[in-house]
DNA sequence: GTAAGTACTATACTAAAGTATAGTGCCATA
DNA sequence: TATGGCACTATACTTTAGTATAGTACTTAC
């Protein structure tokens, strides 16, 4: 169907050698894969701009602010080539181009939820700030 | 309660200036919250770890392979100055330091259930590989 | 006194992620 | 003819994340 490109960054999460007690292996890789799947500066803002529906390249340009188009696009090839965005290519003169969650890119909306849910309970009780890295 | 260091990574889901029509801010902040909180190469795993219970410096080395020290150091004061894991000096001769998770982090169970949900559900209709990263 | 364990830190490096800026090819309208 | 929108790509660069390896300060056991 999609033909994945097999390199492996040494930033994703690992999916050899697993080897925790208690957590089943498979699990592990299905939160790894959730991990992958929208981790980067911008995947999230995408997503959450098409979650309303279809939208056009400048479109998403103008809804989210400050990403390049390099970046909008390096975004969008690899949330396609993981299955979570459509692109669709309409022959109309002059051509125009329309992204698209697929069923699988809006059934992320339940983990955003319990993310949501998880978010705000922890904001509102241990954190003074927000969640940083160093 | 715990001082936050507010430097801000350029990779860090940003927090500022979001103006997506239909997502409240609110909700993308806590999304960014619990994304920043997990993402790296380890702290899913340093987390995972934990769940069964607290664990030492040595330990967690042991259960989590081709970590290192100063990884395994560096996402422990990351998890701990963002409310998610707890050190524990005991003062026994010889002092032994005990890692475990807060409230806030064994309640990232409920995310990790929809993410597993999800990655499972992700797997087996549209992918026939994993996810990548380019 | 030497070895081994615990809990790290320091230094130096590589590699990936993200930014900045300019440019391409296409078409439509003034 | 030129101006501007659309959907990007190319090149060069900076910043951050992660690795590799060694070393520290302490203690206990042999």
């Amino acid at each position: 169907m999609m033909q994945q490109i097999e390199k492996r960054s040494h930033r994703e999460v690992p999916n050899e050698e697993i080897n925790m007690k208690t957590c089943p292996k498979q699990y592990v890789l299905a939160v790894g894969d959730a991990l992958n799947a929208f981790t980067g500066k911008w995947k999230l803002f995408i997503i959450g701009a098409l979650i309303p529906g279809k939208q056009r390249f400048s479109e998403l340009e103008k809804n989210i602010p400050k990403i390049n188009p390099r970046m909008l696009s390096k975004e969008l090839r690899d949330l396609e080539a993981n299955g979570i965005v459509k692109r669709k290519v309409n022959d109309s003169l002059p051509v125009s181009v329309e992204y698209e969650l697929t069923p699988s890119g809006y059934a992320m909306r339940l983990m955003f939820d319990s993310m949501i849910d998880w978010g705000m309970q922890h904001r509102a009780w241990s954190m003074p700030g927000k969640i940083t890295r160093q």
